[in-house]
DNA sequence: GTGAAAGCGCTAACAA
DNA sequence: TTGTTAGCGCTTTCAC
């Protein structure tokens, strides 16, 4: 089933070439080809075969131009290099397919202050987008909101408490607490929290908060680093808090988790006996054979719940009301932490 | 800096509302916005601020539709769960913004045979990106080759011998041969190696053979697992052949590698004392900690290449030569294969 | 059942 | 320097 038979240069053919050698005008070519409107067979048999013929491809892009709409959700994503932003991309992708929504990507690199993501957003709105996923945290709120009347923005991930954005996004708080609770009851009482800052990185700074709340509440004796996205930063601050008496390092993220690890083994120290450590993701593979303590997060809820989100907005359209999903993950107590 | 003060529909905004807000025609907003041909200065200023005040986001793909051509490259992705992709995903990105190209993504699910894929490069045509950067193998080269003379098309990763394709992809039978003189070196003669089917991976299958060549070669007796795309699949007959004779088990990639080791040990089988291990890609975090053993497949460089090349094919045009650059990665020893 | 005409939002000669 | 005129490829009333 070639597509283009003759040297014929498949994107040149236009509807206008198929109606032609159809002997019938554009219009009538349109509604055969899509099987809409009033036609007879004969002619739509004729029509079939001359675009097959002719390795007629549609144009896309100018087909929803004339028709004003859109089968097209725009996702903006985060770098996917990050295992946990590469696994949403993926189920977003699935659950999309699945639901038979066509998903176009234009993705931000973490570094780009503002003016790239913006550039990006236009990108999106400029192919007139049906709606928008968002799923980076490098775009605020007030960024979206003009736009958010215009076409349905669901924020997967990040929780977003502005405006019409509605959003499926992690419970991060709660990831937090249960992995302060784990730690706890394996009687540390003197931690350590290790997080990005809130611009570096706001579900790591939710994390770390709810852990801080969690601790203190609990009696336990805290001390906070607050690092920059970079995965190493803190960690020599944090084992310097270890020598100083702590017992406990809590990552906000995986990552950190395996830096403090990797620092860890080169400064001789052992994990778990001269420290516990803990993370927060599960989604690394071979976490398990590392035995990372952990929460496992739920992208999967998260992505299916973005999507059906925006595919009802599509569908019913926008009731008015802002949908907001809040998805929890499970503690994955691993052998990275042990009792003091 | 609002991009839409008052309660104007932004995306409702047409270039004639801003240059009727403005007071001129559609042809000279058009070039004051875009900073090209002939205008006042003070007329570009007002133009400017109307589309300011406005709201106003260009409808790229009207624009596109309308110049015949575009800046964007459209970019074809499997599934990016895989860090291995997700992370060619990324470097990709990147290395398109540090050249000022604009990147487009649609992903095709792993499953679907055909049908979605060509939908989603016909997508991607009608949006008539000016190249195509693929990065998967789930479409062949006859799907692409219809349009290869239309539009530049490089396929990132995996090699392309037929036709107008250009590539910039791994050197597969280097690092299979890497990983298999690296275990000859440390005395095994009686070696596993577990891939995918050539139709599950195509890139497993490579290494697969070459790793069998160099062994064979060697004097080795090798047992050859082919399983399907999971990477559980096999373990336990390579396991068997431990049992029954085997020192090392060499996996295509680090994902068999992982599962490998998983099973070894639920079987109460050390590594590498009862059995050595390996794998290949290299790119997972906490690699190192795990101590794998594998070779570092050049993701960077892919990455680099394929965006340079197609800037060149957009550039210079196509001068007709078929540009295909191979790299290879680097051996990772790691603790997880031990002299027998 | 089919075609003519208008137009989606924008750009690109060519005039003025 | 600016406006006018044609479209890009397709869809969609609305007559015929």
């Amino acid at each position: 089933m070639s597509s283009s038979d003759a040297g014929t240069p498949a994107l040149r053919v236009t509807i206008s070439d198929v109606a032609a050698a159809a002997g019938v005008s554009r219009a009538t070519a349109t509604r055969a080809l899509k099987g809409e409107g009033r036609f007879s067979p004969e002619t739509q048999q004729r029509i079939l075969e001359a675009a097959e013929r002719l390795g007629y491809v549609r144009n896309t892009v100018a087909a929803e131009l004339a028709a004003g709409r859109t089968g097209t959700v725009g996702l903006m994503l985060r770098d996917a290099s990050n295992p946990a932003y590469g696994l949403l991309f993926s189920r977003l992708q699935d659950e999309a397919h699945r639901r038979g929504l066509d998903l176009v990507t234009v993705t931000i690199g973490a570094d780009e202050q503002g003016a790239k993501q913006v550039n990006a957003l236009h990108r999106l709105l400029g192919m007139r987008v049906a709606g928008l996923i968002v799923a980076t945290g490098g775009i605020s709120a007030a960024q979206l909101e003009p736009f958010a009347d215009q076409v349905p923005i669901v924020r997967a991930g990040r929780v977003e408490s502005v405006g019409r954005i509605h959003t499926a996004h992690y419970d991060d708080p709660t990831h937090g607490r249960l992995l302060a609770s784990h730690v706890l009851s394996l009687g540390h009482r003197n931690v350590v929290v290790l997080a990005g800052g809130p611009e570096a990185s706001y579900p790591e700074h939710l994390r770390a908060m709810a852990m801080r709340e969690t601790l203190i509440n609990a009696g336990a004796s805290v001390t906070m680093i607050s690092a920059g996205a970079a995965p190493e930063e803190g960690v020599d601050e944090a084992l310097g808090s270890v020598r100083a008496g702590a017992t406990a390092v809590m990552c906000a993220s995986d990552y950190r988790q395996l830096a403090v690890m990797r620092a860890a083994r080169a400064a001789g120290l052992t994990v778990p006996s001269d420290l516990s450590v803990t993370g927060c993701d599960g989604i690394l593979p071979g976490a398990d054979l590392l035995g990372l303590t952990t929460v496992r997060i739920p992208v999967e809820d998260v992505a299916a719940a973005a999507v059906e989100t925006m595919q009802g907005l599509l569908t019913s359209g926008d009731t008015g009301e802002t949908v907001r999903r809040s998805f929890s993950g499970v503690l994955v107590p691993g052998t990275t932490a042990a009792a003091v």
